[in-house]
DNA sequence: CTTTCCGTTTACGTAAACGTTAACCTCGAT
DNA sequence: ATCGAGGTTAACGTTTACGTAAACGGAAAG
């Protein structure tokens, strides 16, 4: 009980056109296999995972080329030692860039906060009057 | 004592080029004046506030079009009660973006651990024979 | 049986964000 | 006087991520 995915169904669920999710699969981000007749793509849990992984990369930004640097990466082998630290170094500069985006939308969230405040002030005010 | 910038003081301190700096001018995100010649551009502290926030908004990859959005709407005059609402709902979308994205990255990071520790794991491993 | 959905491939179009010349000015140093 | 460093505009080229037909096939519903 494998259970699989049409195209427009996955299109549906996350809300992107299934010519997104081709596109994606042009890109090897997605690899789904076909149906008896050979004509129609047939998705896994697994091409869903890695769909659910793409839109999140989109969302922060990463172009479809890094999407599946990430991917492959973390698909990747991972035998030999030096495989693992090179894999452990990528890692890093994951690490870096993702605390980097969170200092970002920290900072954006406190001004959006400091904006707030003034503004409900200034309603306060417009109400007293 | 109002400090000013060059185009390439700028760029070199953010590490783009002059050719983006001018780019963003077109799209109104900065506003740069001219000296006496009228020839060389002339930044101030705010336009250099500006470039900060540009490129913050890039890597959390906005466009420039959606940058520029933000920065008018924080400089509105917001004087009307209709508009400090508005100005609210704004903010409000604003701050449901930014956490979503900071769910992406503490789910990414966390993803990230785990492939680290795993790692790490197998590093063990290898040594111990 | 025909219409209506899905699905397919191929291919052209497009918007965004620059990079990359090219062709020019100008100032200070050699 | 010439040269290099930095400034200017204008314009073409490029990559990315799709949108948008066009033209077709099968399967299900009226």
């Amino acid at each position: 009980m494998t259970q699989t995915f049409t195209i427009t169904v996955l299109a549906r669920e996350f809300d992107i056109t299934p010519r997104a999710i081709r596109l994606y699969e042009d890109h090897g981000l997605l690899a789904p296999t076909r149906d008896g007749s050979g004509k129609s793509r047939v998705y896994t849990t697994r091409d869903r995972t890695r769909l659910k992984l793409t839109l999140r990369g989109k969302r922060l930004g990463l172009r479809l080329s890094e999407v599946k640097e990430l991917l492959d990466m973390y698909e990747s082998p991972r035998d030999e030692a030096a495989q693992l630290s090179k894999f452990l170094q990528a890692l890093k500069g994951q690490r870096a860039q993702l605390e980097q985006q969170r200092e970002d939308i920290e900072a954006q969230l406190k001004e959006l906060g400091a904006f707030e405040a003034q503004c409900r002030k200034r309603l306060m005010e417009r109400k007293a009057k």
